[in-house]
RNA sequence: GCGGCGUUAGCUCAGCUGGAUAGAGCAAUUGGCUUCGAACCAAUAGGUCGGGAGUUCGAAUCUCUCACGCCGCGCCA
């Protein structure tokens, strides 16, 4: 159920009758009390264009749109503006056949196949802040196309190739000649870094050693390879537990890093060569973009292999691309990295799309992110200026709520409290983020996440767990509510909540569409609100309250629960049943 | 130099298919618990939507320009 879709296709027919079928429909939500639930504002404009009065224009769209069984008021307010007032019992309608419809209500989009290329760590070192972004915008967004009905396939285009292995890997030979177990040498990669990197630089002999071992992983040395896969495994298997702890969906099978193009590098230089898009420039090959020249004429250069004959991450991508395209038969690609690699992938899109390496009408969209900074605007950093590691931020996030959950009932049980913790902690930190538009930088700042007010996840789990309260106290088992009674609507908070229910579907598919969860946030935050506001108007178990009212309140209540629950899940947060 | 992104209340952010008086939260002030959960609600105060120009009946939203900030621009990813 889309009701501004409904109203859009409503005046779409009428003006087709009045034979104005191709003037603009703008249907908005309404922005003002008594001003209607939605507006529309095309009347203004097509007066214009007509040369005629818009209030009669207005009034003779009025009398062609057919609306009544929606609509219990249309009015002509102002210079033309149709303000439309939706029938209460309508409203009721709608919520009733949501409310006993598990997917509540939310249509399936016709079905594409989206790729979607999110997290993307590093495996030579831990993962970082960094990355968290990437990680949980990327899960939610994919959950989302999920539910709209879509066939996601999960790409983790993971960092696990480059000259770095090399010193890596002469390393890690070393320490399991001392019979070291791999997992235990591996156990903190940021300090395996740091100890091959100072051999590296130090170490008489280490930096060669290290070389070599690139050039024998490159020429699939047995030996190497098995080393690596080695170290790739426990690599990996450290990300598998930041995403366990994140509560995002990706495991090892999403796995597909740099190097699984390995093979294909080759290829694409050929063909790009055949095609006489690449030349060679300075030794290199090159591809000259005139799409992206300046002012003077000089194309941009996109440099496709090194002078030396290497390969470089423009390789993988285009590799990448003809991957997703003929393999997993992409219709949409989505991938999720830091704004500044905006340039990169314009320019991998229009390289692409002249080697014919995806379909003509695939959508390839970069969805880039902004940094995330500290309280002093500056980019989020340990007090010593290192590289804050992920693991650690969520583990203080859990800490802190701990401490929080602690003053609040010091009496919690142990196992209660660290599930509470938990889901709390991550909770806040991922809602903080989710809850920013994508594409700026955004301040990273503990207090207000976890100050557990306003627009926070703290106060959207719990006004899911007041509701189950209300449950709880009559007696009433979880989804255990008849949605066949009558649902009668009268107070205004009821209207507002129940108009605020119906609009799930819209925030869904703008987000499935600019792959930004801040506008599910939002709704949510919203829904949550009014949802307050109605709880304060609206007694339900209170003395006095008719059995109508009470049925119809516990209905609103429960579809409420429902939707902050499947749209909480959505964005990778849990709820719990009380806190 | 060229290009991208940004600049909205003291702070953090929404709003940008052009629509009526620009919205939240935090912080500030005030009111509401002999409990349907106060991690809440209600109210007050707070704005040259970076400056300027243009398009328009109408601009935070579109165009141009300037300022400031961040980022990027041939062999890192």
């Amino acid at each position: 159920m889309n009701i501004q879709a409904l109203l859009v296709e409503r005046f779409k027919q009428a003006l087709t009758e009045l034979s104005w079928a191709d003037a603009p429909v703008p249907v908005a939500k309404g922005n003002r009390p008594g001003f209607g639930d939605y507006q529309f504002n095309g009347a203004m404009a097509l007066a214009k264009k007509l040369k005629q009065n818009p209030r009669d224009i207005a009034a003779t769209i009025l009398d062609a749109v057919k609306l009544d069984d929606v609509a219990e008021k249309l009015e002509i307010a102002g210079p033309g503006f149709i303000n439309i007032h939706l029938k209460p019992q309508w409203l009721a309608t709608q919520i009733k056949l949501a409310a006993s419809n598990e997917r509540l209500g939310v249509d399936i989009q016709s079905k594409q196949t989206v790729v979607v290329d999110y997290s993307a760590p590093n495996l030579a070192k831990e993962m970082h802040v960094g990355h968290l972004r990437s990680t949980i915008i990327g899960d939610a967004v994919v959950k989302c196309l999920e539910f709209l009905g879509h066939e996601v396939k999960r790409q983790n285009h993971m960092g696990d190739w480059g000259t770095q292995f090399g010193m890596l890997l002469a390393h890690l030979q070393d320490k399991l000649l001392q019979n070291e177990v791999a997992e235990t040498a591996l156990s903190d990669l940021e300090n395996f870094y740091r100890e091959a990197k100072v051999r590296f630089d130090s170490e008489e002999g280490f930096a060669d050693k290290s070389r070599e071992y690139v050039v024998r992983l490159q020429g699939g040395d047995g030996e190497c390879l098995s080393l690596w896969q080695n170290f790739i495994d426990v690599s990996i298997s450290h990300s598998e537990e930041v995403y366990e702890k994140l509560n995002v969906t990706l495991t090892r099978e999403h796995v597909m890093g740099e190097s699984a193009y390995n093979k294909d590098l080759a290829n694409v230089i050929t063909e790009l060569k055949e095609k006489g898009i690449s030349v060679e420039d300075q030794g290199a090959q090159v591809v000259f973009i005139p799409e992206l020249a300046d002012k003077k004429g000089n194309p941009a250069v996109y440099i496709v292999q090194k002078s030396g004959g290497g390969y470089l991450y423009a390789t993988t991508d285009l590799a990448a691309i003809r991957y997703r395209s003929n393999v997993l038969n992409a219709n949409r690609t989505l991938i999720f990295t830091d704004a500044r690699q905006a340039l990169h992938f314009k320019q991998t899109e229009i390289v692409a799309r002249k080697a014919g390496f995806m379909n003509e009408q695939e959508q390839y969209q970069h969805c880039p992110f902004g940094m995330m900074l500290g309280k002093d605007n500056k980019p989020f950093k340990t007090r010593t200026g290192g590289t804050v590691k992920l693991v650690d931020l969520l583990d203080e996030a859990i800490e802190r709520a701990n401490k929080l959950v602690l003053t609040r009932s010091p009496d919690i049980e142990p196992t209660a409290l660290k599930e509470m913790s938990h889901k709390l902690g991550i909770g806040a930190v991922k809602y903080a983020d989710l809850s920013k538009n994508r594409t700026t930088d955004y301040v990273f700042d503990w207090d207000s996440m976890l100050s557990f007010e306003g627009n926070t996840a703290p106060y959207l789990q719990y006004a899911y767990t007041r509701i189950q309260s209300i449950f709880t106290k009559a007696g009433i088992a979880k989804g255990k509510l008849a949605t066949d009674n009558e649902l009668v609507i009268t107070e205004d908070a009821e209207k507002a909540l129940a108009l605020q229910l119906l609009q799930l579907t819209d925030a869904l598919q703008i987000l499935a569409k600019e792959a930004t969860p801040h506008v599910l946030c939002t709704y949510l935050y919203e829904l949550a609100s009014i949802f307050m506001r109605f709880y304060e108007a609206c007694p339900i178990l209170k003395e006095g309250v008719s059995g109508s009212a009470k049925q119809s309140r516990l209905m609103l209540a429960q579809h409420t629960a429902n939707v902050l629950s499947l749209g909480l899940d959505l964005l990778g947060i849990e709820t719990m049943q009380s806190m």
